[in-house]
DNA sequence: GCCA
DNA sequence: CAGTACG
DNA sequence: TGGCCGATACTG
């Protein structure tokens, strides 16, 4: 292969294989720490077929932090180097302006560094609490209906391309979203006010997806959700390069060790605040306390696995595994990943099933038996649903929850599970729920609640009288697929890549 | 912190 | 019930 | 000024 110039301008580098790369500890390093991303050469070929940058996730050749991308087939390689110019000219007769963005999140939380800089190792990634951070809002012209149906009912376009150009650092504006970043991490930790969080996540999405460098806070001026208090902190990042209330609280050593406690699979901003006040500072501290719940004592154990992402290779390998073992047990039973790794990311941060049973009676007790299994084949190692709730135990809905984790047999990390059993007639309700995003499920609950009725994730249904008994005695309106739900809702369907909000 |  | 988690 | 998703689900 030719000496490659992967200088700024080249965006990404396309092969029919992953062999010569995945020899290459160089494209790996290449990756994390520049622009590049390395892709199937499929990427460009389907791009072009759908006239628009399609999600680069499931074409990537590199997928950091693994040994199973070596179980990859082989094959021959002809690398191509794509400068983004060229890309931007191929596509945009057909689809229009796209932009490369960046998300600051998923691969590393900006306070995640601060912390671990701070702390001195651990705390990388943050755990995503309230749904992993992909939000990200690509937005082409409206290419169909489907945009403006979106915007009459939602107030916002889908993304089209979904995470169109992930984690390249292809941002013109990190200079302002790492610090919007930041605030949205402490706000979402330790200070406690998720909507504040919620703000912040969704401008700085927002500006990150911007073609244009941002010099002057006026060129926000029509970007909606922007406001008063938002513009003058953007101006003061703008003219000093920083912001000085971000400083004062990084700068306390309370916040930092508030943010690493609360890095803890189970522990939130209350347990993180009684263990600093009893007087905790490390990790180490807190595995002295025996007052810690089943939860936050399986998420000291396992730590450091829990902070690593799971790489999608590896996650296509946990659900063959799964969803093996489930038809195993129970023929024709519908089983399947979801979440992020549903939604065609390149790395989830656990991995997440949603399981049902067309026959309408099989999922009574199928979790029980799939998880007595899964642990038998030393699947899964530890887990929370051992409350013993029997089969047809729980409320009225029957679903039924494990959350725990798993290891697939040589793999180096244990990683968190989520498994979810549904009564068939839920399940394409449980289906659209655990596929998320999370702030996609809020628009559509949102737009549920507007058209009179409640979205969850085990039906839909008409909002009946007034504040009482709003659900007793009333039936979910059937649906039987995830479009349906959405058509219901007068959606168009999006994929669930197209979910990526 | 933004918006109705 | 509060706290935490899930998307 | 109140709402911001879910009558979420699980633990203790």
């Amino acid at each position: 292969m030719p000496t490659l110039s992967l200088e700024p301008p080249v965006t990404h580098v396309l092969a029919s294989g992953p062999d010569r790369l995945r020899s290459s500890a160089k494209a790996e390093d290449l990756e994390r720490h520049s622009c590049v991303m390395f892709l199937r050469y499929e990427w460009i070929e389907d791009s072009l077929k759908e006239g628009k940058l399609m999600p680069p996730d499931p074409y990537r050749l590199i997928v950091h932090n693994t040994s199973i991308e070596k179980s990859l087939t082989s094959s021959t390689t002809t690398t191509a180097t794509v400068a983004v110019g060229c890309l931007q000219m191929l596509i945009a007769p057909i689809a229009g302006p796209q932009k490369l963005n960046h998300k600051g999140k998923e691969e590393s939380g900006a306070l995640g560094e601060v912390v671990s800089s701070m702390i001195g190792k651990e705390g990388k990634q943050k755990k995503g609490r309230g749904g992993e951070s992909d939000s990200e809002e690509e937005r082409t012209k409206e290419e169909d209906c489907r945009g403006d149906i979106l915007t009459r009912y939602l107030g916002t376009t889908a993304p089209a391309a979904a995470d169109a150009l992930e984690p390249c650092s292809t941002s013109l504006n990190t200079h302002i979203t790492r610090i919007l970043w930041e605030l949205h991490d402490l706000y979402e930790g330790v200070l406690d006010d998720g909507n504040r969080a919620l703000i912040y996540r969704k401008v700085a999405s927002e500006i990150d997806k911007l073609s244009y460098k941002v010099t002057s806070a006026s060129q926000l001026d029509k970007m909606e959700g922007i406001g008063q208090s938002t513009r003058v902190k953007i101006k003061e990042i703008l003219r000093t390069g920083k912001l000085e209330m971000l400083e004062v609280l990084l700068a306390n050593p309370k916040v930092s060790v508030l943010q690493l406690f609360m890095s803890v699979w189970g522990i939130g901003p209350k347990t993180a605040t009684e263990m600093y006040n009893r007087g905790y500072r490390t990790l180490e501290d807190l595995k002295r306390e025996s007052s810690l719940e089943r939860m936050p004592r399986l998420g000291l154990k396992y730590y450091a696995d829990i902070l690593q992402r799971i790489p999608r290779v590896e996650a296509v390998e946990l659900e063959k595994v799964v969803v093996g073992v489930a038809k195993e047990l129970y023929p024709g039973v519908l089983a399947q990943a979801t979440g992020s790794f549903r939604r065609g990311k390149a790395s989830c941060g656990d991995i997440d099933f949603v399981i049902s049973h067309p026959d309408g009676n099989s999922h009574r007790g199928l979790l029980a038996k799939l998880v007595a299994r899964l642990t038998d084949i030393q699947f899964i190692s530890d887990g929370l649903q051992d409350r013993s709730r029997g089969p047809q135990a729980p409320g009225h809905y029957e679903v039924d929850t494990y959350m725990g984790l798993c290891k697939l047999q040589g793999a180096r990390h244990y990683r968190r599970i989520d498994i979810k059993v549904y009564p068939i007639r839920a399940h394409p309700f449980g289906l659209l729920h655990f596929t998320g995003n999370d702030i996609f499920n809020r628009r559509i609950r949102e737009l549920a609640k507007k058209k009179g009725y409640k979205l969850n994730d085990h039906g839909l249904f008409p909002t009946v009288g007034e504040g009482q008994n709003i659900r007793s005695g009333t039936e979910s309106i059937p649906c039987a697929t995830e479009r349906e739900i959405l058509e219901k809702l007068g959606m168009p369907y999006l994929e669930p890549h197209e979910r990526n909000w």
